[in-house]
DNA sequence: CCTATATCAGGGGAACTGACATAC
DNA sequence: CGTATGTCAGTTACCCTGATATAG
């Protein structure tokens, strides 16, 4: 748990530029959310997962890498990490032998409950200047950002 | 220079936090950002610490990781690679002995210029989905966040 | 044959921590 | 003495690259 309070003056020019903004704001978050999850024994990884197999259920770990934008080969380690909490479970599909799949077990949904409690605050700390509606807007501004360079592809 | 463009169907869920917008968003900028930087040989902290010196003027190591936000040991590694490539020239301070002045050169500035510049394209196309009037308006968002983050100190 | 999956080994940049000698 | 500075060694989370064995 880091409690860092680098008091800085960033010069204007700086200051100016959205994509500075935009990075160390972005840095700032995964900072604070980082450290929430600590004080969780969690990561963002294993939050990203556990996430993505409350909400679609079972997978396999190619197509949860796929579905949450975390690399195969980070999968792996996560699902292990994961799985020696009990908080998922790996198993052989029958259908495809090549693949495992993942399954959420009941610890890994009350850890899950309790990574979005911690999230939730820690997004009210991150957020504290902004107003409800200023949150909104912040939001969609970024959700757009986003969606323009994570879905360019279907050429 | 990464051109990853990883198709990803994120889930409501997740989606929805501004917190992990932020922190994506920001991953993504960064990424951006770092590439277009990596095209003309720097990284993100040479561009900071040039920016901060043309605008600032000579300063020690200390005062320059202070008012960027660099570490102490991080800003000892970028000024040896500014150096190294005699775009900062490192000298003695005549009034405080345990200091080093950084100076910026004619060709470090020269520099720091091709990096503005291609700052500004990469922001273009990190930003293209979004109006200047929105751009402005997330600047403002992410500046008054940042604040609350960077500048809590004085109690 | 070619692709997809799971796995492993490893790199690289950003941010941070702790320790140390030196100078104030 | 305590504090500030520059330096070094090392760590972590995230993102990414390659290679390999195996199954489709």
């Amino acid at each position: 748990m880091r409690i860092t309070a680098t008091a800085v003056t960033h010069p204007a020019g700086l200051a100016a530029k959205p994509s500075w903004l935009l990075t160390q704001a972005g840095a700032r978050a995964g900072r604070l959310v980082a450290d929430g999850f600590a004080a969780l024994d969690a990561h963002g990884y294993h939050y990203r997962l556990l996430a993505e197999l409350d909400e679609c259920g079972p997978a396999s770990q190619a197509t949860l890498g796929r579905q949450c934008g975390i690399d195969r080969s980070d999968v792996v380690a996560v699902v292990n990490e994961l799985a020696a909490r009990e908080l998922v479970e790996r198993g052989p599909d029958p259908e495809d032998r090549r693949r495992n799949v993942i399954t959420l077990t009941p610890a890994g949904k009350r850890q899950l409950r309790r990574l979005e409690r911690q999230l939730a605050r820690v997004q009210d700390e991150l957020l504290a200047p902004l107003s409800a509606g200023e949150r909104e807007v912040l939001a969609r501004l970024l959700g757009r950002v986003l969606d323009h360079h994570t879905a360019p592809a279907p050429e």
